[in-house]
RNA sequence: GACCCCAUCGUCUAGUCUGGUCUAGGACUCCACCCUUUCAAGGUGGCAACACGGGUUCGAAUCCCGUUGGGGUCGCCA
């Protein structure tokens, strides 16, 4: 759990992260001691994850107030494998993982399944827990590195061989690959022969002292292997198809299902909630558990998440990283509401929720087993919803950023009209769905030239000379304005001027939002001139003055 | 191919365990209307589904069997 801590080089253990809290600011440390480099990290998080301790500490009051059955303390873990970004499904395995541990009141692990070295990179590490941390996601122990637990695997492979539970298999990489080869052709699913099986004990010693390769096989004894999964209840399999599979590698290395399942006891994990894909490791898993005399943990198999066209979301389909759409501009806590509703449900007609709400109401028992569809059009309607429930200077503050490296505006202009701009985002923010269109829409509320959209050109000054015409009386009328605060007296004023003149007031102020937009799309006109201010708004008139002159010209 | 999982509007889903209250509810998208100086937002309404076939039952979206369809897994990857 997060706090104050001491923090001395004691505290730092190897692959451990350490938290101080001071304020609104968490700070982390970590000791990222993995097989590529040891080094410190401090890395300073937003204030996300104060958030969630809130929300944490919430519901744990909840919880003593005697609606949860007592239990054995819910503990269970995020363990992604650094071999590719956080994708979209990890996100989910992920928050699923903190809703039920934040719900429970229980404990998150974050383990990095690092053993295949190969493949796996610091900057994946890196790029995942950034991710995590954006999505609000915090966890209270880890992250743990596999690859440092390697003495524990292999212990257990051994235990395992002594009690006759495995045993040493010579079958060359060769010899396998024909046997599957040749159960291909067979058309029958490819399950090891168990050639090995039967080496007496003494002989397979006295060739593994030789020092010839060998792996290191479990023995899967006959009958069923069945668990009652918390989301599709009674799951079962026949140990005839699952085969003597692989313990440890003739290098010594451990194989990914004796590794997590070493973890997952030493942990003491209860709830491995993880994806759908992962069933078929299950009965081995299971098996490794009884074999290790260990308790098996309750399995949760989360439906994966398809692409559009139905097939297991990929690349293919666009679908990058979870810091893909952090960059486009979604909110965290609307893409962390959209993934918790693709495949749960909190069984009401509650959509727009918050993660407080979220954590609340989250259960396993309500995960659907059908696997769904990613719909990026609901997520950008949800970011809309939670983008107008937010304060116009909390949406300021996130997009600040993208203004100035947009180069919109500098940090110190920002600053100095930072009402404004507070004012000015929350005028746009019903407009918009990201923060990207944020950007869009409050561009021309800042000085420098525009320019004009041809739609927009095409519908309010399709007639140029009509458009002069108006765009004159605008003139005169802001010229004699005085009191650019007073939204309604200003449209009394205009549309009075307009009678006079007997010009169609809508249809003026559409070509003026032309001039001074480009766009057709602004906020209310008397506001959009309120926020622009006078001298920007004359300079807006008479540059579209002359450019409509110019295009008479032309004709 | 074998094994496993899944099957309600185009999509996300409620309803399935504890059959009747379901002429199947909500949401996204789309369409229309209202509001309106534009675009949104908001409001109102509309289009749109129980995969198919058997059974059980007075009664099935709901229970059982089969078919079909989709997905996942079948590595000394994780």
């Amino acid at each position: 759990m997060s706090g104050v801590g001491q923090l001395t080089p004691n505290s730092l253990h190897r692959g451990s992260w350490r938290r101080l809290t001071c304020h609104n600011m968490t700070i982390r440390i970590a000791v990222l001691a993995s097989p590529w480099s040891a080094r410190i990290a401090i890395r300073k998080s937003s204030s996300t994850n104060a958030i969630s301790c809130h929300h944490r500490r919430r519901v744990k009051r909840s919880d003593n107030a005697g609606h949860r059955p007592m239990s054995a303390p819910v503990r269970v873990r995020f363990a992604p494998s650094p071999t590719g970004f956080l994708h979209v499904g990890g996100a989910r395995t992920a928050l699923f993982n903190w809703l039920w541990a934040r719900h429970s009141g229980g404990e998150l692990v974050l383990r990095i399944e690092d053993t295949d070295l190969e493949r796996s990179t610091e900057e994946m590490t890196t790029a995942i827990l950034d991710g995590l941390e954006w999505m609000g996601i915090d966890w209270d122990e880890g992250p743990h590195f596999q690859s440092e637990s390697r003495d524990n695997h292999r212990a257990a492979a051994l235990d395992l061989l002594e009690a006759d539970a495995a045993y040493a298999c010579f079958c060359t990489v060769e010899e396998l690959a024909a046997e599957r080869k040749a159960a291909i052709s067979r058309k029958e699913s490819y399950v090891y022969s168990g050639k090995c099986r039967a080496i007496p004990p003494a002989r397979a010693n006295e060739r593994r002292d030789k020092g010839e390769p060998h792996t290191i096989r479990f023995r899967v004894p006959s009958g069923q292997t069945s668990w009652v999964d918390a989301v599709h209840g009674p799951t079962r399999f026949d140990n005839r198809t699952i085969g003597d599979f692989i313990v440890l590698r003739s290098d010594g290395a451990p194989v990914y299902n004796l590794a997590v399942t070493v973890d997952d006891r030493d942990m003491q994990i209860t709830d491995v909630i993880r994806g759908d894909d992962h069933i078929s490791n299950t009965p081995k898993q299971i098996l490794l558990y009884q074999a290790l005399r260990a308790t098996v943990p309750r399995f949760a198999h989360v439906p994966l998440i398809l692409g559009p066209d139905k097939r297991k979301l990929s690349k293919r389909h666009g679908a990058l990283g979870v810091s893909a759409y952090q960059e486009q501009g979604y909110l965290p806590q609307a893409f962390t509401n959209f993934l918790a509703l693709l495949g749960w449900s909190p069984g009401d007609d509650r959509e727009v929720m918050s993660q407080a709400e979220l954590i609340e109401a989250f259960s396993l028992e309500r995960i659907t087993g059908k696997s769904a569809v990613f719909d990026v059009q609901k997520l950008e309607w949800l970011n809309g919803q939670h983008l107008s429930m937010m304060s116009g200077l909390a949406v300021a503050d996130l997009v600040r950023p993208r203004f100035i490296t947009a180069g919109i505006a500098t940090e110190i202009e920002l600053a100095e009209r930072a009402i404004w701009f507070g004012e000015l985002m929350a005028m746009v923010k019903t407009r918009s769905r990201t923060l990207d269109d944020l950007v869009v829409q409050a561009r021309p509320f800042f000085g420098g030239a525009i320019e004009y959209q041809p739609d927009a050109v095409a519908k309010f000054w399709k007639d140029r000379k009509m458009a002069r015409e108006l765009l004159g009386v605008a003139a005169s009328y802001v010229d004699g304005e005085t009191a650019f605060d007073d939204l309604e007296g200003m449209e009394a004023r205009l549309r009075a001027l307009c009678e006079e003149r007997s010009v169609s007031a809508g249809k003026l102020m559409q070509a003026l939002r032309v001039a001074l937009t480009g766009t057709r799309v602004s906020p209310g006109i008397f506001e959009t001139m309120a926020a622009m201010g006078k001298s920007l708004v004359v300079e807006r008139i008479e540059a579209a003055l002359g450019y409509l002159g110019r295009e008479i010209e032309a004709a």
